[in-house]
DNA sequence: TACGCTCCTGAAAACGTTTACAGAGCTTGT
DNA sequence: ACAAGCTCTGTAAACGTTTTCAGGAGCGTA
């Protein structure tokens, strides 16, 4: 591959000639910018980012760590920020924990020492071994969807406890009076303040609830939510509706619902949570409380690039309002089976 | 940052020991051993790696390319690759062409000067721009699930013609006169073919078919299948089944149909192509024609790996076969409406 | 002519590693 | 006692950039 040498060898300059014209910086005689330019055409040459970024001591790199990268919900989290960075000249590393903490702690190290200017995390669990590896080199991050306490960093989530509290209003409202909820993992903070939230509604309500949570974290969430639903289903009395806290979950409940004989809303109303776009195109349409994806990725990223500029030592909460999303997966209440 | 300066001076050592230390390359004694592994310890070091890259000449990085990575399958794709280069030492860096040519051409620009070690990559459309990138820098790659011809480079795919055919010889064999297509690009090679394959089918059973295609690339794939099949669903005489090109598109044709008040399958009949997980979740679920996914993520991971250690000249052609899932989107034809 | 500008250019150091080379201290066999 | 061969260690060069510094050329002014 041709070197900056190589150039300044064909154009019968200087290396630091070179170096000015292609980073358009300091003052280059037009009859040389042009030769230089036509020997970086002809050699095709392409900069070495490895050595930029030694030299610069920035790479200009993001690394993304989320919990899994085959996921609705995690990939157009990915995808946001990747178009939002992109724009300004930063580049993404995208790893995926698969929802394992060892896994996400190598992975953190691995972005460190790559040197990444900055990363914004989708934390799994609540162990907190990958902080302490941004911490020590310290490197700007941003925390998003899961809310961690006691990180030093910016955060950017939705309420997810208020999520939980407005999606099990919902299916009160509509006369529902037996619900079963579903989680999607027992570490997640978010999940907890969801079903935290939830059952607040119920409680107040004075709702007849039952709680299914995983025993072990899966990569399956589809099978998840079926055979929570399954579960669920079997209970006394039976629920008239379910709850699950991702979208995700919901659809594998909605297909135990069927296989049940159950018809959705009719039989049973499900709904979810995140606001992924299939849940409008599902049959039924999936009822959700509907995050602000997009505007979760940009936020952050717009977050992360304002503490890596400039070291700043106050760290801002930004919390986005979720939207319930009413659709055709819940009902009214039409009496016991 | 400590770098490894800083150890030499902390354990009392030269660099050359330290290094000989972290890469356990060359002797060193038990005593310097563990005074350099204490320095390492204490200062919380981690190698550089840019400037490992700079001297190794290597980066044990592998870019990945796709048009879309919040889509299932390119998802469940990236996500296969991620997994079996992770145990190999190989990061991979994450690139989403958006399906646009020209993002492609520049991301291969950005993994070229990143100097990754290997690319694999699902082009775009049949613009080769981004390719030309890859070779003047002599940086292997590896072509996955959409073949282009005359491209010097190891390929791994589904034969697509092949599982056209089989897709709509299923329709046909439960007895359906009138099928529509959609198919979800015009551009890219992988639908062509699938498309060439279907086609055939329904020529040689003298079976009428209308065929939507859309006329500009977009990234709303569900809308897509949506709109072709309200599109499809118009015309005279209607479709009794519709083969949809792309699982996602077969998603939003269901949600159409629906609408439409036609019931699947009992009315029209809905088909995919592609295998994703989700299909298996859908109601009715979706029958499909499905790719091995994880195994062409492997398979091109494994290719690639090889094409890096051992300089080849061959370039080999995998083909892996399709398999024809049926679920319960589809069904004989009970007659006309 | 001498001076002080501005504009342009090149030499050389630096970034953090790896590694070729050489030398120092041993052991071993003669 | 000495050569030869180990094993261990350090010095220094190299990887491909960017950037500081100094100096030369040209020009206007005193």
């Amino acid at each position: 591959m041709a070197t900056i040498k190589d150039i300044a060898q064909l154009a019968g300059v200087s290396l630091a000639t070179v170096s000015r014209v292609i980073n358009q910086t300091g003052n280059v005689s037009p009859a040389l910018r042009e030769q230089v330019l036509a020997a970086v055409e002809a050699l095709n040459y392409q900069p070495n980012a490895p050595a930029r970024s030694l030299r610069r001591r920035e790479t200009r790199l993001i690394g993304v760590l989320i919990p899994q990268l085959n996921h609705p919900f995690f990939g157009t989290l990915a995808y946001s920020i990747e178009r939002f960075l992109f724009e300004k000249g930063f580049r993404i590393m995208v790893c995926s924990a698969e929802e394992d903490a060892d896994r996400e702690s190598e992975y953190a190290q691995v972005l460190v020492r790559q040197r990444v200017d900055g990363a914004i995390v989708a934390p799994t669990g609540l162990d907190l071994a990958w902080a302490e590896h941004f911490a020590h080199a310290r490197i700007p991050i941003v925390l998003i969807d899961r809310d961690l306490p006691g990180v030093p960093a910016n955060r950017v989530m939705v309420d997810n406890w208020q999520g939980g509290y407005q999606g099990a209003l919902h299916l009160i409202a509509l006369g529902h009076r037996h619900i079963g909820v579903i989680s999607a993992s027992r570490h997640s903070q978010a999940m907890q303040d969801r079903l935290q939230g939830a059952l607040q509604a119920l409680r107040d309500h004075n709702v007849v609830h039952q709680v299914y949570e995983p025993d072990v974290e899966t990569l399956q969430q589809y099978d998840l939510g079926f055979h929570a639903a399954l579960h669920l289903l079997k209970q006394q009395p039976a629920p008239s509706a379910i709850f699950a806290l991702t979208d995700v979950a919901a659809i594998g409940a909605m297909h135990a619902a069927v296989r049940e004989g159950l018809s959705i809303p009719d039989q049973l109303s499900v709904m979810g949570f995140d606001g992924i776009e299939l849940g409008a195109y599902l049959i039924p349409a999936l009822t959700t409380v509907a995050q602000p994806i997009e505007q979760l990725g940009n936020v952050a990223a717009e977050l992360l690039l304002k503490s890596i500029s400039r070291a700043q030592t106050e760290y801002e909460l930004v919390v986005l309002p979720t939207q319930l999303t009413q659709r055709a997966s819940t009902g009214a209440w039409r009496g016991a089976r």
